[in-house]
DNA sequence: CTATATCCGGATAAAATATATCCAATTAAG
DNA sequence: CTTAATTGGATATATTTTATCCGGATATAG
């Protein structure tokens, strides 16, 4: 069970166009070059981050992307959700209606012990995810990084923006 | 991010396992008609089962799979950790020390805060699955199942154990 | 001792997923 | 109007996961 690169690059991506300023974007090439990984892969990436409405872009020279939200409206949830997709890890193919004492599908109105117990974990383990926002990272970041980090950052996103 | 058919197919034949008598044993061939799952491959999974010291084998003729442990010393989790491997589902690939703005190694003791969020809930993830024995599951399905069910699986589990 | 049932482990095939690439559509600037 | 920069979407490739098969080892029963 993993989840793609994807996830963690997006998720970074998003504290760097957090400090963007409003209006402006930056283009896929850029943020590739800020983490070092594949452009070509990481564009198909924000597209789906753009189609879940957490990014918006902007076509033709001097484009790019910047958030579509406010940090604090942006959950780890819904990166997660967006690249990886929200259907669950478990699937229940219900296996207690086969074989020779399988249970009638009418008699299975409700999920099995199984599948509710690893639904329960799972949502537990959403609920966190969800109840983490960008602004709570981004504080964090602040206040675990040096200011001089932090400002190498600011300036190369405002060249790049700019 | 998906969990393998295995883990949802090992889980239902713990709970088949938890019912025989002591000492005696069920073949794979049995188990995957049970429960109309293709043999070759539920027999890697009892292998799995088996090297995580979950499930015991007996070899030869009259031979087959029974429970190792009581059935309150084994949670959902190993199942998980045998079946799907114990490695978090989030790679962090410390992207923070690449590109321009990259921190330096020696700078990065403490997981980022992205990775320390996804970690956080993964664990909760886990403790949950962790604190679901099957102990629990047989307890719960005996109080949702009829009994003319449960005595049909035991009749099927007694004439496969001999 | 032979035949049969069963687990064991490695080799292999198929499917799914992750990764990478290309080209068309769009926009801004000169 | 032409050129360059950029996203958008479809397509190709690589890697991993999932599933199957086969020969060997082991034990039981006759």
């Amino acid at each position: 069970m993993q989840l793609g690169k994807g996830v963690e690059w997006t998720t970074h991506i998003c504290t760097v166009l957090a400090i963007l300023p409003d209006q402006a974007g930056i283009s896929v090439d850029a943020l590739a070059e800020f983490f070092e990984v594949p452009s070509a892969y990481l564009a198909k990436q924000m597209q789906l981050l753009r189609r879940a409405g957490i990014v918006a872009s902007v076509r033709g020279k001097g484009g790019g992307y910047r958030l579509a939200c406010a940090v604090d409206a942006i959950s780890l949830l819904d990166i997660v959700n967006a690249i990886d997709g929200p259907s669950p890890a478990f699937r229940c193919t219900e296996i207690r209606q086969n074989g020779p004492c399988g249970l009638k599908r009418k008699d299975c109105t409700k999920p099995c012990e199984i599948a509710a117990a690893f639904s329960a974990a799972e949502q537990v383990y959403r609920d966190t995810l969800a109840a983490k926002s960008l602004a709570s990272i981004m504080q964090e970041a602040a206040m675990n990084s040096s200011p001089e980090h932090l400002l190498g950052i600011a300036q190369w996103v405002g060249r790049e923006a700019g």
